[in-house]
DNA sequence: GGTGTATTTTAGTAGTGACTACAATACCGG
DNA sequence: CCGGTATTGTAGTCACTACTAAAATACACC
């Protein structure tokens, strides 16, 4: 067994590469010739080669996204209670959302909301990663009215596509223009739907 | 002075033709091809002939678009309180979003959140668009604040910016899927933010 | 019926879309 | 140094993109 001629480029830096084209411009927006550009890949085999066509990268770099600039989304549920879990969540897409660093809103919101039949394929891979997190809440959601902390009358379902619907309102807010610090503020006054007790 | 050759086709219907193409598949991911066949034009100097480029029949159909599926977004403004003009705006965001004769969500939303360089005049213009939504939105709380309906430590923009956001992310729940039923749920849960007096 | 005008029709442009066949190249182990 | 292997480089595929020049057509008016 032999090794082969080494890769001209890294794997996972050219991933993030892609991810700011399509983070940017959207997955029919975003050209091969644009990707091989921003990746450092000027020949179309190597691209096909190594991360498959142009849909197949697009989940790689998905996930690609989902452990680096949507990671405070996992790490949101480590807090713990359900409140401060939904706040590292919203205020994170807030922050992330804004980030310099990167281009302006979600790729899981922006990247195919409406597209061509050609593109259907990307656009329900982003639907069922949006239900996915819509599910995470609200297993967390759930687990928080049987600990007591949400009062028994809360419908669980509801409070999370509630709090989804904040979150993808940033998103969209965030894609055209609002500031960080608006966003913040959207998200404390989206807060206030929180169930309150009976007592008070 | 003579009349010339009559058109083959009515302008206002294949507007609401290249409505429904733009409001499914997005800016970019619309053909000339497809608004062709959409429209009932079958060769392309007609189509340009009456409307422009593709950039300017995309603003004109979104012009057709306020005038029509989203009518309700101006009559909303019509309501006798702000909190009726806000809960009519969400209720007829919830519906109008998920009309069984249109496609899905809000083309204001959908039509182009993210797309290539080529296609920023058609960004820019929705992200204006709905940029004005917001301003109405936030002339109208300001005239509330003043009449006393509203708190007079009320913020509008800010409360308008939380609405918009609402609305917004309605528009992409529907783009994915969610039920008439719980977008109505959603802007109940949404509503509940509305600022109380001090009474109680 | 003839003229002027605005449309349709036909046929095309140059450019780009995603993708690939094939040959040249650069490394590994022996 | 040589064979095996996985990459790169070159060049090209066919389909489709937005858009248009020029000619044929169908009407209103005189």
């Amino acid at each position: 067994m032999a090794g082969g001629r080494p890769r001209a480029f890294d794997s996972d830096l050219a991933l993030d590469r892609a991810l700011e084209v399509f983070w940017r411009q959207g997955y029919e927006g975003t050209g091969i010739s644009d990707l091989m550009k921003a990746m450092g890949i000027n020949n179309a085999p190597s691209l096909y080669n190594a991360f498959g066509n142009k849909e197949q990268l697009f989940s790689k770099v998905l996930d690609r996204y989902a452990e680096g600039p949507a990671r405070y989304i996992r790490e949101a549920f480590d807090q713990p209670t359900a409140r401060a879990a939904v706040e590292a969540l919203l205020h994170g897409a807030a922050d992330a959302t804004t980030d310099p660093d990167h281009p302006r809103g979600c790729i899981t919101v922006q990247g195919a909301l409406a597209c061509s039949p050609g593109a259907q394929a990307a656009r329900d891979e982003l639907v069922a990663r949006r239900a996915a997190g819509e599910t995470a809440l609200r297993e967390r959601l759930r687990q928080a009215r049987s600990s007591g902390e949400l009062p028994t009358g809360t419908d669980p379902d509801r409070l999370a596509r509630y709090f989804t619907t904040i979150y993808q309102g940033i998103a969209v807010q965030a894609a055209g223009g609002t500031s960080r610090e608006h966003l913040h503020q959207i998200v404390e006054t989206a807060m206030t739907a929180w169930p309150q007790r009976a007592d008070a």
